[in-house]
DNA sequence: AATTTCATCAACCGCCAGGGA
DNA sequence: CTCCCTGGCGGTTGATGAAAT
């Protein structure tokens, strides 16, 4: 695990800023910058995300354009509410590596490390007992979710992983119903051209397949583990994204359907590390065939 | 109808790891 | 081996809109 802010820094010089304040643009994106970003990429590919904007056109810091790009303007990010199958597998991987978002996001193909933090931040931690053992009131979105586990079992993996990693926890916020994000004004704009290929290439390069899912918690006296359960079909993307603008661009030309069947698994034989040897897959094979040929 | 409160989420910030020179 | 650059990550902030008063 990473530690923030307990390492020295080796050099004494402090950091570059990673662009010149006061010449880049902040705040939210507008359509045009959206369209120049989506369009540069879809060319050339991202290429440095440094030298990206003065490339692109575009002022504002490169990493400002990365972000924008993987968590908001990719064309295999899944955007509206999330599943009640996607909330219990949020619930689980936290369990199993706490804020860890970007672990958790590789296993939810289509949700961004951002979204899941937001979406734990707003509408999930909130399960969670506070010290006093009371729950916060649960969300009109979220009353319906048997599937969780237990609220005695939450509190004593919480426990157990505040112990662990106390950092992790937080105290518990309230709040109303999960909102589908209307904000896409780029892709909205772009609904009958690149939003719609977009979402079509996104249909295309889903692959099927069935990645091992924490299920059960088991309590022991003073530690719990997680039993993988039934494999849900999760969809497999392209996490390179010059690789998907690659294949998108294909797609765009060549749009046959295009299936990789995988190999449906329905044992249960998988055993508590299998959503990591799975995170482990995942992130060593960031393309879809090579993934699948593992499975 | 106006005002206040609150939840959401896009975006920013600072730090770290890894790779290359 | 050291330094620098870049990408990536997690925490936090602030704008916005909805709900409550």
């Amino acid at each position: 695990m990473r530690k923030r802010g307990f390492q020295k820094k080796k050099k004494g010089m402090g950091r570059a800023p990673c662009c010149v304040k006061g010449e880049v643009k902040k705040g939210a994106w507008t359509p045009e910058e959206d369209k120049l970003l989506v369009d540069y990429i879809t060319k050339n590919g991202h290429g440095t995300w440094r030298s990206f904007p003065e490339l692109a056109g575009l002022r504002r810091c490169g990493k400002s354009c990365r972000l924008r790009w993987t968590n908001y303007l990719r064309p295999d990010i899944k955007r509206g509410a999330f599943s009640s199958e996607e909330e219990e597998t949020i619930f689980n991987l936290h369990s199993l590596h706490g804020n860890k978002w970007a672990a958790i996001a590789s296993q939810l193909p289509g949700r961004t490390d951002n979204e899941i933090k937001n979406f734990w931040n707003s509408h999930l931690r909130k399960r969670i007992p506070n010290k006093n053992g009371t729950l916060h009131p649960p969300s009109k979105s979220t009353e319906k979710k048997p599937t969780l586990p237990p609220t005695h079992q939450v509190a004593d993996l919480e426990d157990a992983r505040e112990e662990e990693m106390p950092e992790a926890m937080d105290p518990a916020l309230s709040s109303p119903a999960t909102v589908i994000s209307d904000s896409d004004n780029f892709l909205n704009d772009w609904g009958s051209s690149d939003g719609e290929t977009f979402q079509k290439h996104m249909d295309f390069e889903k692959v099927q397949c069935e990645i091992p899912t924490p299920r059960a918690i088991k309590f022991e006296s003073d530690s719990y583990t997680v039993h993988t359960g039934p494999h849900i079909p999760v969809t497999s993307t392209s996490e390179s994204c010059n690789q998907g603008v690659k294949e998108h661009i294909r797609l765009k030309e060549e749009p046959e359907e295009i299936t990789h069947a995988a190999e449906p698994q329905s044992s249960y034989e998988a055993e508590n590390d299998a959503s990591d040897i799975t995170l482990d897959l995942l992130l060593d094979f960031p393309n879809d065939g090579e993934y699948l040929e593992y499975v």
